[in-house]
Order: structure tokens, then sequence, then C-alpha cells
DNA sequence: TAAGCGATATTGGGATACCAATCTGACGGG
DNA sequence: CCCGTCAGATTGGTATCCCAATATCGCTTA
């Protein structure tokens, strides 16, 4: 089952980075040259990544999924949820040292890391505070929520004080958890997830004519009902 | 793309009724003759599944998930969370129509219906309370919660009291939507969550042992830590 | 020139063929 | 009687082949 997988997370990283452009479309045909294998492999592979929804089908066509601009408000609502209820849970839960793992991990990353770098902690962050929920199904709903908005984020034009901004928070919330302060935590994360989703509209907005210039298809239009 | 469809469709009615067991090992070729397939819509059948949770492997080889004790306990606490926040974007957005349906909906099932109704009608509840917020990533997250906890609600050894209390729990959740008191609401949905699963563990851990006997694969403890 | 049309190429869905890994079970040595 | 072993059967993973549906594009025609 290796060959499925290597292409499975091939392909994901190139969504991902946006090697591949969102909304481009694929042919089977195509991976199964680029990666020398056969067209069997690939299709499980795009299956897969359709479930996760970094794929979608245009007819019977694969594309690369859209950006899609009203998503990120319903998965704002979504995030909050969740995260309000992990941060919970992890006050009565994580362990002393599993707190203070994740606090090392924000010091290793002040402002001024290269822009990859920040992307992956923003990410790691959220992903970790899931873990310590203790609760998997918790954790995993984080991670997929994170991988949606993935792109979205990479897009994102970071001013210094956004970056200072959302670090603070970050800490804030880790500091809650550690007092055992989950009222606190809860609200800071909510607050934390709908500021970020502010931030990240506003500055795809502001981009988005340049988005199209460079052929990325971004869809929706951020507010709500559609 | 229909067969693909049809074979998912198919198993997975077939393993959400316990007519596959759970456990049970199956063969992509043995689908195949079941079918009248190939294997290549079978094993794209059987990708699907595995992403939805309802198969699993062993090695290579393909087995019906088993049905995971301690998973109920970490799936209520994940529905606690969904429901809680689902209630409080339907009060804020629900139109009186929608809420009304569901309301007929739990007119039309009053104790004394088959069980094979009530178990559907149980499902759909909470699943229209999910789309009642509004919010396509949490609606789709409470149905795949409810497909997880379908079989061993399916086993549940349900008493006419029990029915009863779950019923007017359904009631008076829907009640404090219509009255838009999202406080209420969400405290009765996550009390009922945990009733449910405090309902449904005595159910199953009492009726073990007869599980066992009939080849059903039961693991896990139902309490925390595993 | 623009719209309609049809031959052709290409596509995804499915079927079949092949292989290496694994399982099974009968046999033989202890 | 038990256990190791080895040949044959079976399995999932992959490659290749076929087909109907669709897309492409040059040509014709109004």
């Amino acid at each position: 089952m290796s060959q499925m997988l290597d292409i499975h997370a091939g392909l994901r990283d190139r969504v991902l980075s946006l090697d591949l452009r969102p909304g481009e479309k694929l042919t089977e045909r195509l991976l199964e040259r680029d990666y020398g294998a056969s067209r069997t492999p690939v299709r499980a592979a795009l299956l897969k990544l359709e479930s996760e929804g970094l794929m979608c089908r245009d007819g019977r066509s694969w594309v690369v999924a859209p950006i899609d601009l009203g998503e990120i408000t319903l998965l704002a609502e979504f995030r909050a949820t969740l995260e309000a209820s992990a941060v919970r849970f992890a006050c009565e839960r994580a362990a002393a040292e599993d707190i203070d793992a994740i606090g090392e991990m924000l010091d290793r990353c002040r402002p001024g890391v290269p822009r990859d770098e920040w992307h992956k902690a923003g990410t790691d962050f959220h992903i970790e505070i899931g873990r310590l929920s203790g609760n998997s199904f918790l954790a995993r709903a984080v991670a997929d929520v994170m991988t949606r908005l993935s792109r979205p984020r990479w897009l994102e034009v970071l001013t210094e004080p956004s970056r200072e901004q959302a670090w603070a928070e970050h800490r804030r919330i880790l500091d809650s958890i550690r007092r055992n302060q989950p009222d606190a935590a809860a609200q800071q994360a909510v607050a934390h997830v709908y500021d970020t989703r502010d931030r990240l509209l506003r500055s795809l907005d502001d981009n988005r004519r340049g988005f199209r210039a460079r052929g990325l298809a971004l869809v929706g239009s951020g507010v709500r009902a559609e």
C-alpha cells in the first residue's frame, strides 16, 4: 500500500503549498506520469484527497479544491466551537509537561522567523491544543479544520503587528490552561479564532484581484448566506 | 461513477444494520462476487468506507470496524461540544417553519413505533438540529458522529421509560430553540447527550457477554484512558 | 465571419492480468 | 502428540486494457 500513500502525501504537499493552484484541473494520466506509477494508486490517492476536501470534481474530472471565502466564515464558527471545548478539556486533563512543551514551541518561534516556519507553528499550536483535550475526535476535527485553512492562511499578507497579536493570544490561551482557568481559556480561544478570521478575510479580500490574476480560483464572498 | 457509489451505499447499509458483523473480515474478491462488479469499484468503495470509520484494516486485509466502547465516551464529549454549539446557532438562525418541521417529525414518532423507525428518528433529530445551525461543517460533523454511533445505538436494549425520557428531552431542546433560549437549549443538549451515553454504555455493558457470543467484536471498556 | 457539425483525441470508470506477500494445511521429524 | 516446515492457494497492490462519455478543434456552411 506504499505507492498510494506516497502519491497521496506528495499530492497533498503540492496542494497545500499551492504548487498545484486552487481550481487547477488534473488528469489521472498526467499524475500517472508525474509519479511514475499506474492509474490505480493515483486514483486511490485522489479519492483520499477528495475525502479530505483538498480535491473535488467538476463533472468527471479532478480539480484542486478552490479556495472558498464563504467557507472561511463557517470554518471559524466551527473552530470556535471545537477549540473552546478543547481548551476546557485541556484544563481538566493536560499534564503540565505537555503544556510546557507547547510553550517552548511558542518561544522557539518569535516574530521574525521565516514565513513558512510561522505558518507551520501557527497550525501546530492549534493542533497541539486539540491533542491536549485528550479527545481524539476533537483533536482530529481541529487538525482537519487547520488543514482546510492552510491554503488561505498561506495567502494572508502578514503584518508585523498582526503576528505579534496572534502570538500574544496563543501565549495567553496557553497560560489560562496552565492556570486551570477554563472559562478564560475558552473565551480567549473563541476571541482568537474570530480575530484570526477577520484578519484573514480582510487580507484576502484586499488582494482578491491579485490572486485572480495569478490564476488562483477564489470563490465565495466571505459573508454569510451562500 | 455509479457502481462504486452503489457498492458503497450497499456496504454501508450492511455495516450499519449489523448484517456484516463488527470485526468480520472481508475480501475484495468476495465482495466482487457479491456485487457482480470488478475489484476496481469495490476497492474504491472500501476506501471511502474506511475514511468514514466503518471499515478498517488488519494488516492488509479489510475488517468491518469493531464497536469500540471507549469510543462511545469520546464521541459523547464530541457530540456535546457540537450540539451545544449547533443549538445556539439554531436559536440565532433557524426559521420557524424548519423548527416546526422537526417538531412534526417528533410527533410522528411517539413511543410504540417499531424499533428501526425509532432508531432512524433518533438519528435524524440530531442531524436536523445540526442543519438548523446553518453551518455545514457543524452539520456534517454531527451527521458523522451519528453514523459512528449508529451501530452501538442499534444494539442498545431500549426500555420504555428510557424511550419516553429521550423523546421528552428532544422535545424540550426543540422548544428552547423555538423560544430562542440558547443557554437553556445548550444545557439541555449537553445533558441529553450525556444521559444517552450513560444509558447506552450501561445497556451495552450489561449485554456484553451476549454480543461476544453472537460474534460481535466489542473492544474497549467504556471508561476513559485507553 | 460566426455558428453548427462531425471526426478524433482524451478522459474517467471499470475489467482483467500479474505479482509478491501472506495465509493455510498437510506432512514429517522429534 | 506437538511443532516446524514447505508447497499450494489466496490475498491485496499494481499494471494494463477496454469502453462509453466527453472534450477538442478544424471544417463546412449560411
